[in-house]
DNA sequence: CAGATTTAAATGCATTTGCAAATATCCCTG
DNA sequence: CAGGGATATTTGCAAATGCATTTAAATCTG
């Protein structure tokens, strides 16, 4: 072997953030534009007196029957401290109720009333709206991609669960 | 013009979120993703003693050269009364500098230190990790379009302002 | 099958958050 | 150029958050 191997890789060639550039950074901008589609939606649910996690957790329970509260904290992206309290409030307001669930007595199982769907089809206008907004001349096709790659994305980040 | 009139569209045809399916709906994946990649730089973070408003401050800081605080409060995506408190921390810290504007006297522009600069590149690499980590699996043409498409949205959901 | 370990959910408590108000300064209009 | 509104930032305070603990029940292990 002699002296002339070919120059060695740098030894650590992590491209930095401002090469990149922010505004290429993806974390960064699902960031900015969840940060303001989150922002305008609590806004406009303060007035109904459902705050995010409220919100959430009746979004989920619109679409997924019965889950158990640890289950409904995942989908609904609120601690499952956070989300306890949430639902005393849904279930003090007559939107959701808490069941025991029949083959373990430490878990419960959500369900949304029919007061509940009720509230939550008022909201989901404005949901779609926030929707649309975001996608607003952005042609079906590549929002199908943009899916697509978002459901990859979310097998990759789950630990194991659900 | 006769009885036989072609039937109406359904007088509100928004297809609900349970047609959609949470699992197809972006913003919901979205938040899930951004809900994960969050918690887990945060806990990293926490060692560190840098909370998520603290470190996104120091990340955009890194890359945008002395910004207004209302600026740095819409590239970071943190309520400039919480940024306010961060600076606090920040420049305790010896890791930001205010300054005060040169041409406007209400107007503070923050800077990084070079111990600021230090501190971020300690803490890049955990973010470029989960970062990774997100995209794992997914080809180089696919994350182009797919950060293409979110900078439409991006410029979809600004106000107008940044 | 008793004891140790894990898991589900709720709760106590200190911290963090964000709205609204306060303060200081700037800018526009008559 | 004075006065009224707009803008930049900080701060007071009540509410929300999340960590750690508690309680209760299930499951594992020797």
């Amino acid at each position: 072997m002699t002296d002339q191997s070919p120059p060695e890789k740098p030894p650590s060639s992590l491209p930095r953030l401002g090469e990149i550039g922010l505004t290429n950074y993806a974390p960064y901008l699902m960031n900015r534009i969840m940060g303001r589609y989150n922002a305008s939606l609590r806004d406009e649910m303060a007035g109904l007196g459902l705050t995010t996690p409220k919100m959430r957790a009746l979004a989920v329970l619109s679409v997924i029957e019965g889950p158990l509260i640890r289950e409904l904290a995942v989908y609904s992206v609120v601690e499952q401290s956070t989300l306890s309290r949430a639902l005393d409030q849904l279930a003090g307001e007559g939107l959701v109720r808490r069941e025991a669930d029949a083959s373990d007595s430490r878990a419960t199982r959500v369900f949304i009333t029919e007061a509940g769907r009720t509230a939550f089809e008022t909201l989901w206008p404005r949901m779609a709206e926030a929707h649309a907004r975001m996608f607003r001349g952005i042609p079906d096709e590549e929002r199908r991609a943009f899916v697509g790659t978002l459901q990859k994305m979310l097998t990759n980040i789950r630990k194991h669960e659900i």
